[in-house]
DNA sequence: CGGCGATGAGTAATCGCTTACTAGTTCGTC
DNA sequence: GACGAACTAGTAAGCGATTACTCATCGCCG
């Protein structure tokens, strides 16, 4: 049904392996040849089997995304990122969604994807994750965001000093009792929230205050987490007058729950969240930009330039953050 | 570097064909010997090469997802269904966002993609994209979303009369000079939008309401694009007491106008969206829901039928909307 | 006891493209 | 005027898995 070289050989003339060098725009064809070539498969709407050049070249065109979640705003943005840089490079990519660890995929990463792409954009994976180091152990380019591997190109943030400049916004309000809002697990040094807890942590030893156990929680990184966390944190004895939330999707719930008891952000506490979505914005949400469309295009620019072998060795891209301060604070 | 059916087909000493037939599991192979086959297989780690099945099977095992945005919320909800719904069928996807039509993508999504996938999704393709008609071109399998094609499978919502239902709430709640924010092109036969507007017009007509044309603007879709709507809005002469947002993104945008210019959403200015995202509860926006996430997953799972054979002809699953009535009405 | 169908397994062709080698020309140079 | 460098283009050998055919065995029946 399809159109193969052998076709337009035969129809321009020449042999296959001209054909397919002439596609390929190699030097050593005669120029008229080329174009006739050209011309020819243009006419005949040739499309090239990418299974039989991968095949072929051992190169499959295509990168995988490896991430544990795809509903996040965050991996929204960075995906944003990454189709906008592999538009013109005639690169596919495939997303390969680990998901809740928990509730192990039944079948692993490395199997799957492994010979269907050259290369993995690691994104917001733990560290600890079972699935990473069976990754690493196929020994190609990689390009990580939220974790760092011994040999791996990676693309991060300070999230360390961006939570410490959160938590001193909050200090400099006047505010002596903070509490934070965490993912799943603060304390793990293998998470990725590690930073932005030990930021917190920081700015708050820095200042003297106390952290109260109590005013720790966990808010799954989703709005109803954020909630649920934002309810626990109000029905503490005393309870605390600001909230540092680790990511903008919990500061929403969060906020939720205190109108709904009649308390207004920023008035009666203050709040910040972490990441820069654009929603941010909209409810007035003092947070911490994180700019992951950037991160995206960023992490996949290098993936591409380690699989085409430009790079001389594995590098790091450090991106800013910026506090930005609104209303909820 | 990779271990090749040769390779198993060695060290258990058998024919390659045995090990093909005994890893696809073949009846026609003695279970002791598929037994043995398999375990070779699995001691020595083996990872077959997708892409020397497909071209022997002509099966690429993935499919393509054709959409013009990835950086709207219902994207990312459908892309959560249908992931959810491959996950455990060893099916990979492929995201080929057409983007802009005023900037048109280099290389056509039939070129890139033909190939490489065995049948594709279009989302919230407008039918007169001219990428649609090369698709259709294909004659691949096809489950579409916000367009329809003469013999393609699709999932569908009733956008007009969840559009009518919406308008009928704003009618109900006593407004009568009512504005509508739509995408980019209400009157076009051909755009996704095209039914919302009907259903608007249905209700504003049963109603006996005149459809002020200062009261239809565009809003892009984008919360940057419902801003610049509502401010439009609010500068007509005599401004609307209700607006019907066509998404819950463009509503956002038009509720922070509203707020920056000292407007109650749901006091001084009724507002209602489409769509049901989370963030609109909130907002407490009201809005008609839709279940994009189901849609996603409906649409993956009879993509994947079609391609199997397991269907008959092609189908049309219509999927429910409802109304969310809240705070801003 | 010979022949036949059923069953299991091997041989080799094939999918479409790439590329190392080979071969035939054309120039340039001494 | 001849030899070799520099070009071009063709030949054919893969890449790794699948599968149509072929072949050997075994059991069973007449």
């Amino acid at each position: 049904m399809g159109v193969t070289v052998k076709d337009i050989a035969r129809v321009a003339g020449v042999s296959t392996a001209t054909v397919s060098r002439a596609l390929r725009g190699f030097e050593s064809v005669a120029p008229e040849i080329r174009d006739h070539v050209l011309e020819v498969a243009r006419r005949l709407d040739y499309v090239g089997s990418p299974a039989a050049a991968a095949l072929s070249t051992g190169r499959t065109g295509s990168i995988g995304i490896i991430t544990p979640f795809v509903d996040r705003l965050a991996f929204q943005r960075m995906l944003t990122g990454i189709e906008r840089e592999l538009r013109d490079t005639r690169t596919d990519f495939l997303i390969y969604c680990t998901g809740d660890p928990s509730d192990p995929h039944p079948v692993p990463p490395h199997q799957r994807l492994a010979r269907r792409v050259d290369g993995f954009l690691v994104l917001s994976l733990s560290a600890e994750s079972p699935d990473l180091e069976k990754i690493l152990q196929l020994r190609m380019p990689i390009t990580m965001f939220g974790s760092r591997g011994p040999w791996t190109s990676s693309v991060q943030i300070d999230d360390r000093g961006g939570a410490a400049i959160a938590t001193e916004h909050l200090i400099s309000r006047g505010h002596r009792r903070i509490a934070a809002i965490y993912g799943r697990d603060a304390e793990s040094a293998a998470v990725l929230e590690h930073d932005r807890h030990l930021g917190f942590c920081d700015a708050m030893d820095r200042a003297g205050l106390e952290r109260d156990p109590r005013l720790l929680v966990p808010g799954e990184y989703t709005m109803a987490g954020g909630a649920r966390a934002m309810a626990r944190l109000l029905d503490v004895d005393e309870p605390p007058t600001a909230v540092f939330a680790f990511s903008d999707e919990m500061a929403y719930g969060a906020i939720r729950v205190m109108t709904e008891r009649g308390l207004r952000p920023g008035r009666d506490v203050a709040i910040i969240g972490y990441d820069g979505h654009e929603m941010s914005e909209l409810l007035d949400l003092s947070t911490i930009s994180v700019p992951f469309e950037e991160i995206g295009a960023t992490a996949a620019r290098s993936l591409l330039e380690d699989i085409h072998g430009r790079t001389q060795r594995p590098g790091t891209t450090m991106l800013p953050t910026q506090l930005i301060a609104r209303g909820t604070t």
